[in-house]
DNA sequence: CTAAAAATTTGCAGGAACTACAAATAGAAT
DNA sequence: ATTCTATTTGTAGTTCCTGCAAATTTTTAG
């Protein structure tokens, strides 16, 4: 057989080592999640992990940043360093955010009341702003992106990871509102394009957000990011 | 001053060596397109390392191909390798596209009778279709990179470097017809959009062309995709 | 509190990607 | 034919990253 070992291909938020959790049957995604000194520690190592990396990537550039120097920085054997992050830009990037809850899930398909729009932007948006506490590193961490293409690269691949599951959240909507894929062929397609669009426009939303001075709430950054769509759907230039 | 020479960042696509070019002024994209010996070679490598990558790509998964065999297969050095691609993933992706000639810019720009849809399809799909001349090839580097996440990765990042380029286009055309960055802070944002819009619709368009048989010309896919625009963009789920 | 169990960290060896440098080879120009 | 320029290659070395097993730390159970 030979089966490849290799599971961990790119970037693990996961636990650094799970190897030895042999009668955890099917936990999956069971994250202990109790206040334990074990589990305060991870988190603190992990931060520590990233400020190094963030702070000497700025200060040096991220090409001439060596693991090595980050694990110094941190305190921190090289192969914790790979425990935790699996590659070197995952230091870099922004942590995968939180999943949406099981009834922000539901909600959302059985889409009381909201448009596919507002049901999606809710959700988008609080996955994507409320998960960051520490405006501090994020903006550092969006300054040393921005400047690296090599991080940008990557940084996008993981957010549109993310969309991927959005996407899968429209097409059980969509299902949820009696529309089929058998009767329409497109539908995933048109549920990737709707992402895009919203997604799309928030992330311009969000990059004037983090340009400004992070004033704005979440209400006039969606009328924003809707008046936007409105008015490049809404116009000229179709066929 | 100390200035780094890592300028090959990512991928190039250029010519492997053009260090000793010192009197070439500021010849800058002056690719010599003659069909000169040296040139019919440089192309024939280039082809000979694809093949040999994606052949083994495709045998025995990405991860397990080093460089050193898809070297042994082609009959070059690992040196050699690097000139060509600057990395393992460059002899996967796809190859740069050509940019739209001066004259196609200068149409699309000056938006003869056509609207920005239709002007923005024409170049996008010009660009991404008809430069692939080796469908064999074609094919199976998409089989590849769709069963590799690594490399699904790269290639959209590689998408989206065009992409960008095309923001620019549209920038042009907005400013053509009267509508300044000033007046409309959004313009920047808007075209993003735009592009997203196109050329995600397009994508899933020649995903579907890819999957079928290469059949349907370029009237119905633009056709298809226009008709999926607008569903999405004219009907409900808006706020 | 103590001993066993489980999770985390670490060191070490080694493979593979990639770079700098300089020499060797092949093609183009005169 | 000869000189000039572009391409290929080899060598040595750095860095990223992985597997493995031992050492350490935290949790759990008695």
């Amino acid at each position: 057989m030979s089966v490849k070992t290799t599971q961990s291909s790119s970037e693990d938020e996961s636990l650094p080592n799970a190897q030895h959790a042999q009668h955890a049957q099917n936990a999956q995604h069971a994250q202990d999640t109790r206040d334990t000194l074990r589990n305060r520690k991870r988190a603190a190592t992990r931060l520590s992990i990233r400020r190094a990396a963030i702070e000497l990537g700025l200060r040096h550039g991220h090409e001439n940043v060596t693991v090595e120097m980050i694990c110094t920085a941190s305190s921190v054997s090289q192969r914790t360093f790979f425990n935790y992050f699996g590659n070197k830009e995952g230091a870099y990037v922004s942590p995968r955010r939180p999943l949406p809850t099981a009834k922000q899930h539901r909600d959302f398909i059985e889409g009381g009341g909201t448009s596919v729009f507002g049901g999606l932007f809710g959700l988008i948006s609080t996955t994507f702003i409320e998960a960051e506490t520490d405006l501090e590193l994020f903006q550092a961490r969006h300054r040393l992106i921005h400047q690296t293409p090599g991080l940008l690269e990557r940084e996008k691949a993981k957010i549109s990871e993310t969309e991927e599951i959005f996407v899968g959240y429209i097409l059980e909507r969509f299902r949820h509102d009696g529309r089929s894929t058998t009767e329409t062929p497109d539908l995933e397609d048109e549920a990737h394009i709707v992402v895009a669009l919203v997604s799309g426009a928030l992330r311009f939303a969000l990059q004037k957000w983090a340009a400004g001075n992070f004033t704005a709430n979440r209400e006039s950054l969606m009328q924003t990011t809707a008046e936007l769509i409105q008015h490049i759907t809404a116009n000229e230039h179709w066929p």
